[in-house]
DNA sequence: CTGGATCCCCTTGGATACTG
DNA sequence: CAGTATCCAAGGGGATCCAG
């Protein structure tokens, strides 16, 4: 078995002063029960899954023609973490072709929801990430171009990008 | 250089037949673009550092003491990964004793606000996701030692366990 | 049809050592 | 102090074969 239980070694525990703030609150204590789920959606076909089932209960071949691309290996074991989790329901029909039905469970439409706003998030600021990055590539280019060049006595105040360009 | 320029390999492009569809929109086209935040707010330290500089600004080895458990090596990956992303601003103070700040950018705090509420939801219902696992456990027992022992025909119904058992 | 088992590659991430 | 570069172990994830 490759996963199975899993730990989350790290700060789980390490709370340390444990005062009442609200960022200190879940970056360090729940964050070891936030990583669970964190890594659960983020993993590379969790979302689809979700998202898929959220519109329509789907069967195993079904899920795995429109995914297109997902293995059946990670199909099944993103099923099953996702089943595990509470989040999808399994439904199996003893046919003589075996049936199974998959499904979004209440919890899971109900994160489903919660990640939208996220997934909504991104598709609106995807255009400054973008730039930020070009903005970033450029500043990098410009400092390798600088360094390779030690003439011309620029004014060496910062690394990756002089606090005075922007 | 292991990381540099990435590529998002998959369904990218891959819309087929694109129809307006709410879901099927974020699923599969947008989803490469929604990749990219997923696995970076997602991936092991990044969360940790925005939630931190949320609430003030933060040198290196300030960051990597709060933390405690990540290598220098990941926090400054994770630093030049928010950075590029224009989610946290980099400033070098040209000092004898090299000190560089780091503090969320207007475009960081509002997803850090936005994960919040992620991770509201995941506080909220962890344990409905606890008990979930642990019934599941439970199932894959029972029908681990139900296969062991052939007898007792019980109805075959519905999930991995007899849906009769719950 | 629905997976489990196996092999194998590649990425992520930790530990360590070395510059500026 | 603030990183970068190198080495190396663990896990994610694809391909394939096989079983129920």
């Amino acid at each position: 078995m490759e996963d199975g239980t899993f730990e989350s070694p790290g700060n789980c525990g390490d709370t340390g002063t444990d005062q009442g703030f609200d960022v200190t609150n879940w970056d360090t204590r729940a964050d070891c029960e936030v990583r669970q789920i964190l890594d659960r959606i983020a993993d590379k076909w969790s979302l689809l899954v979700i998202a898929l089932l959220d519109r329509r209960s789907m069967r195993f071949t079904e899920l795995r023609r429109e995914i297109d691309g997902i293995s059946q290996r990670m199909l099944a074991r993103t099923l099953r973490h996702l089943e595990r989790d509470g989040l999808v329901k399994r439904t199996v029909h003893p046919v003589v072709p075996p049936r199974v039905d998959y499904e979004l469970t209440p919890l899971g439409a109900d994160l489903h929801s919660t990640i939208k706003a996220l997934v909504t998030w991104t598709e609106e600021h995807q255009p400054q990430i973008a730039a930020a990055r070009t903005a970033y590539d450029a500043r990098v280019s410009a400092e390798a171009a600088e360094t390779a060049r030690p003439e011309a006595g620029s004014v060496p105040v910062s690394g990756r990008g002089s606090g005075s360009s922007r």
